[in-house]
DNA sequence: TTCGTCATGTAATGGGTTACATGATTAC
DNA sequence: GTAATCATGTAACCCATTACATGACGAA
C-alpha cells in the first residue's frame, strides 16, 4: 500500500489547494517546492492528472481563472480542486502516519503541515525522528564493525552522512518542542 | 547510458576489491556503507551477481576463503574479483566524470576514491559542487518567486534543504582544497 | 535562423521492489 | 516452540523515465 502514485496524488491535490494551475506549472512546483519529485516527468504527471480528473477530485477550470495564456497559443488546461478533492486531500492529511515512510513521504506531508491537525503533525515529526535515529544506529554500528578495513574517504563519507542526519534530528527536535507548545 | 545497473556493478566490484564476500553480506554492506542502495533487494543483487559472473569479472571462490559457514548449513557462495574484474573496476573509476550525476552516483564513486586517481577525484568533486550550486540557485529562485503564497512550514522545509546543501558545498570545498594540496 | 521556453500528451522499455519458495540454526 | 537471522534464489507486477510527436513565440 501507499504507492508512489498516492504520494503524487496527495502532492498535486495539495498544490491545487492553494491555487488553480495547469500541468506545466504544477510540474515546476513539484520539482522545486517539494524535495521529492526532483525529476518528475510529464510522462508521470499528465496520466496522474487524467486519473484525478476521472475520480472527480479535480476539474478543468472554466473561464479566465488565471490570466490569459502568455507566451504560447497552445491551450492551457487549468485544473482546480473539486469539493470531493478537498475532502480527499484532508482525509489523506488527517490519517497520515509514518508507517515505513521514506524521505519523500515525509517531505511532502511536511510541506502541507499548514493544513494538517497538530496531533498528526506531532505523530509525523516523532515518527520521522525515530526513523532517523534507527538510521543513525545502523550507520554507527557499521562504522564500528568495519573500522579497520575502511579507508579515509569511505570514513569521511560516512561521517558526513552521520552529521547530516544528526543535524536533521536536532531540527526535528526544535519543531517538536514548538509543536508541543502549540498544543498546550 | 549509465543505468542504475552499471552503478550496482561498480559498487559490487569495488566492495569485492577489499575482500571476497557472499551475496548476503554484500547486500548488507551496500545498504550501509554506500549511501545509495539503501533498500536494495535480493531480487536486484543476485541477478546482478549472475551477470557479473557471466562477464567473467567475478568468480566463485574455491576453498576456505572465509571461515566455514556459521549459523547456517545452506551453502554460501563466496565471490571474488578476477583479473578482468579488477581491470574493469579500474576503468570505471578512471573514466568517471559527473555527466548528469545524481546523489547516488556521487556517493558510490566517492566511496571508492582511495582507488581513484587524484585528477579524477578533483573532477568529480568539482562537478558535484557545481551541481549542488545549480540546485541551490533553483531553490533560492523558487523561494523568492513564491514568497507570498508559502506558509511557514513549507518555508521551513525549504530553508532546511537550503542549509543542508550549503553545508555539503562547504564540505566539498574542504575536500577540494585538500585534494589540490595532494596534487601539488 | 536557431535556440530556449511554454505547453500537452503517448508508447515502450527497462528494471526494481514485492512476494514467494526453501530450510537450517540460535536464542528466548 | 517460535521468532529472528542466516542464506539463496525466481517470477510477476508496477510504474517511472525516456523518447517521441506537435506547435508557437521571443530573443539573440
Amino acid at each position: 500500500m501507499s504507492r508512489r502514485a498516492d504520494l503524487l496524488d496527495f502532492a498535486v491535490l495539495g498544490l491545487l489547494h492553494e491555487t488553480p494551475m495547469h500541468g506545466y506549472e504544477l510540474r515546476k512546483r513539484l520539482n522545486t517546492a517539494l524535495g521529492a519529485f526532483r525529476a518528475l516527468s510529464y510522462g508521470s504527471l499528465y496520466p496522474c492528472l487524467r486519473e484525478l480528473l476521472g475520480k472527480g477530485w479535480i476539474r478543468e477550470a472554466t473561464g479566465a481563472v488565471e490570466g490569459p495564456a502568455r507566451g504560447s497559443t497552445r491551450a492551457r488546461i487549468v485544473y482546480e480542486l473539486t469539493a470531493d478533492g478537498k475532502e480527499r486531500f484532508q482525509t489523506m492529511a488527517d490519517k497520515a502516519g509514518p508507517a515505513s515512510w521514506g524521505d519523500e513521504e515525509f517531505d511532502v506531508h511536511f510541506a502541507f503541515f499548514a493544513r494538517t491537525p497538530t496531533e498528526v503533525r506531532l505523530r509525523i515529526l516523532e515518527g520521522r525522528r525515530s526513523r532517523l535515529e534507527e538510521r543513525l544506529a545502523i550507520i554507527r554500528e557499521a562504522s564500528v564493525r568495519n573500522r579497520e578495513r575502511m579507508d579515509n574517504y569511505t570514513a569521511a563519507l560516512q561521517r558526513h552522512g552521520e552529521e547530516s542526519t544528526e543535524r536533521e534530528v536536532r531540527w526535528l527536535e526544535e519543531l517538536i518542542t514548538a509543536e508541543r507548545k502549540i498544543r498546550s
